[in-house]
DNA sequence: TTTTTCACCTAACGTTTGTTAGCTTACTTT
DNA sequence: AAAGTAAGCTAACAAACGTTAGGTGAAAAA
């Protein structure tokens, strides 16, 4: 069929595999994305994807760890920043909506497929959310004990926060869509504010 | 193997087989689903459960339409009400967190799994959807007017809350978890005073 | 008790799946 | 220009998939 064509931003040839196996199990599903139909889209017969990956779950487990990485160095760094709970909060949540902005697709099937990972990588995907969870609720306790935020349990913001972020998917759906900046302050006003003492 | 037990709540073979595939669905996925493992937890053959159903379809467009019927009556109640704006939205969305609380199954699966119904069904489903949420935006759109509501985006706002109440799946699956009504109370609380002027 | 109907079985079908083996072609390096 | 490596191809595999055909046994109706 063709060479696969590497650019500038995307360099190896495994990364253009990669970044068409985020879209099509985005749209699709992982189980129900085919390897041929992968190939279809790269330009290339199923077969030479392999010249490139191990298997198809590589694909899925290098998206989901991608994603859970990204995430944990952002959880990291605004522990470490010296500002009021409230904010980091906010600064935690406005990078998710970020995220889901620009490179959603990763961040989409990370959210809802990492359910087909396979051991190890299933129980470590799930630890690692696990602990970010937890840590994002530390935060929202010590909002309350600072008398920031109202008494509410945090776990229950946590989720709130997390899957209203998520639900972003179907603003790139929508045909009259605000853009992603007003998005962002729209959903950050609600949000917070619902927080907020 | 045996035969399929029918009980007083569930009547039908049929819904028995419809229950314990809204369960798997909602696990696994409805394309990582097979109809040999769904016999199996069903009792039975995989060639035997086509006595009772037309395809493994079937069973997805069951499930998908009785969320969405039970969605839209509930619309058509809540619009009829003489009450406020805000109310109005309130009750929607404690509909939708007792729903997710009591049977979360299959409207975890009309949710995430909707795109693998076939046309007809698929673009049907799709047109109820987007009839149901923009309803509920000119909700907003009303309480925005009548001063109810701050001055935000009603689309995002429709996202950001019916995405929210998704997220009480990963309630479901917590260890230590506050109990319904109290996860009910709190959701409100952040959500609809996020809402509020 | 006989007949009919429903519920289930085994066996098999045609596809589609992820993946491998072995060969050829196109670039890169010498 | 020759040699070596990277990237692609065709063909095929074993397994799993949804579903059908045709037969058996048990419950319900006669």
């Amino acid at each position: 069929m063709g060479r696969i064509k590497v650019s500038q931003e995307v360099t190896t040839r495994k990364e253009v595999i990669i970044q068409h196996a985020a879209n099509l199990f985005k749209e699709k599903g992982f189980k129900a994305t085919s390897m041929r139909e992968l190939a279809d889209v790269v330009g290339v017969e199923a077969a030479s994807l392999y010249n490139h990956i191990k298997s198809k779950n590589e694909l899925l487990n290098i998206i989901c760890f991608d994603v859970a990485n990204r995430y944990l160095a952002k959880m990291d760094e605004v522990e470490a920043d010296k500002c009021s709970t409230i904010s980091k909060i906010e600064k935690l949540l406005r990078f998710h909506i970020t995220g889901m902005v620009l490179h959603f697709q990763e961040i989409y099937v990370s959210d809802r497929e990492w359910k087909h990972l396979d051991n190890p990588y299933l129980s470590n995907f799930q630890n690692q959310r696990r602990t970010y969870r937890k840590r994002f609720a530390s935060l929202i306790e010590e909002g309350i004990k600072k008398k920031e935020i109202k008494k509410i349990d945090a776990p229950t913001a946590v989720l709130i926060l997390l899957h209203a972020v998520s639900g972003i998917d179907s603003w790139h759906r929508s045909k009259e869509k605000i853009n992603g900046k007003e998005l962002e302050e729209n959903m950050v006003t609600i949000l917070i504010e619902g927080l907020k003492k």
